[in-house]
DNA sequence: AATACTTAGTGTGTTTTCCACACTAAGCAA
DNA sequence: TTGCTTAGTGTGGAAAACACACTAAGTATT
């Protein structure tokens, strides 16, 4: 069976740069490429666009096959389309991001692909097409979401504490952060829910808290901008 | 002569959100639809993509075919893929916004299209495809970007007065901003460049300013974050 | 049992920024 | 000359941002 159009079209395909953090530093979840072109490299999960579904759908569709992953934070980020990006020849790419919990985190590759791994942004190696600089838009908007939404509870458990917040935030943002004052700011947040529990390290144990989403909306409704 | 693929392949276009300002409130321009589907009605400038045209390429040949601009802001938007938002079958759309300055903006339609006008973002007649998602798209990431990027100049003359500017912002936030502590803000912005001339109306002469885009990009170098 | 270690958690004074607010200046028109 | 219109300016009070150092409560080690 064939296709056939009265003018040329590209192929459309879906990618997407899945983030997670790990307490240390952020990472990104890349796949070792079964096929070519690129057989062996690194590339972000992603695939071919189907006739009759939406490109978010595409794009939560490549993921879970490729990595098990589903229920995610999944947001488009931009599209690639530049005429020599794909070797096999025009292929557009709509390209999304995604935000993982650490308890969502795969363990290992799914089916189509031979290999799945997290590689931290910092020491990533070579990438497949022009995967580098999707990246570099990501890690841009990633930096600037950040900072004006409440995106970074969807890179932490559900149950966090002000520490791994605030390592979270320096981690992406790249610098420190005093702890008096940002703990001062988020106390300030009353979507900012503490627990009545408390993780236990070799040290003082920590007061858990959980982001609720319902508070923050209705904040939202009325005109309230986050800020971090 | 026709084209045969092994899958079957999306058609990609680009439509492009143009704005402009006019003193009192934000415009788009719109373009009168000639051919089916949709015709007689207004829709966003633009058309397919070329098989070895890039992206942005395609943005502004389409918006210089239909409307004559060319020399424009122009930035990527969003790619809108619903699988029935063209009558005509799977077309994904990758939508642009443009910032263009009165001087150039285009008196009336140009080739492809039968007619090409302004008008005000608040009082739109109806629109063909899912423009009118497109535009609250557009709306809401200019009202976003133009706070923490200088994209504001692109819609003023490049000398304005300090009004001009100031009127610019309210129309777009949507709300009045205090004279002396708008002035008070931009007047500490060294890129903001008072010019030895004046406009004179039926009133006291205002000041022409100018936006020096390479002292902006020295000052973002160094880390300067643009807010207002 | 005592000590050392680690991270959690808290308060204050200073500096900076934000904001509300009202009048004079300069030209044009009648 | 008067009136109209928009341009342009300064200050004091409130709020937010910031720098900064110690105590708290557990675990591990001896």
């Amino acid at each position: 069976m064939a296709f056939t159009y009265d003018y040329a079209r590209p192929a459309l395909t879906v990618d997407c740069v899945v983030f997670g953090f790990d307490g240390g530093g952020l990472q990104v979840l890349l796949i070792r490429r079964a096929l070519e072109p690129f057989a062996g490299s690194w590339a972000f999960p992603g695939g071919f666009v189907e006739m009759d579904e939406d490109l978010d759908v595409a794009a939560r569709r490549e993921l879970e096959e490729e990595t098990g992953l589903r229920d995610v934070f999944l947001e488009q980020l931009y599209t690639f389309g530049a005429p020599a990006r794909d070797p096999r020849g025009r292929v557009v790419s709509v390209a999304y991001y995604a935000l993982v919990r650490p308890d969502q985190h795969p363990a290992a590759g799914g089916s189509d692909a031979s290999e799945a791994g997290w590689h931290a942004v910092d020491e990533l190696p070579g990438l497949a097409f022009d995967h580098a600089e999707v990246l570099r838009v990501a890690l841009e908007r990633l930096r600037g979401k950040i900072r004006y939404q409440p995106v970074g509870f969807e890179l932490l458990p559900k149950r966090f504490t002000l520490g791994q917040l605030q390592g979270l935030y320096e981690a992406i943002l790249g610098r420190g952060i005093d702890k008096r004052n940002f703990r001062r700011k988020v106390a300030a947040f009353d979507f900012l829910v503490p627990l009545e529990e408390f993780v236990r390290g070799r040290h003082r144990p920590a007061r858990l808290y959980r982001f609720d989403r319902r508070k923050y909306r209705a904040l939202e409704k009325r005109g309230f901008l986050f800020e971090l």
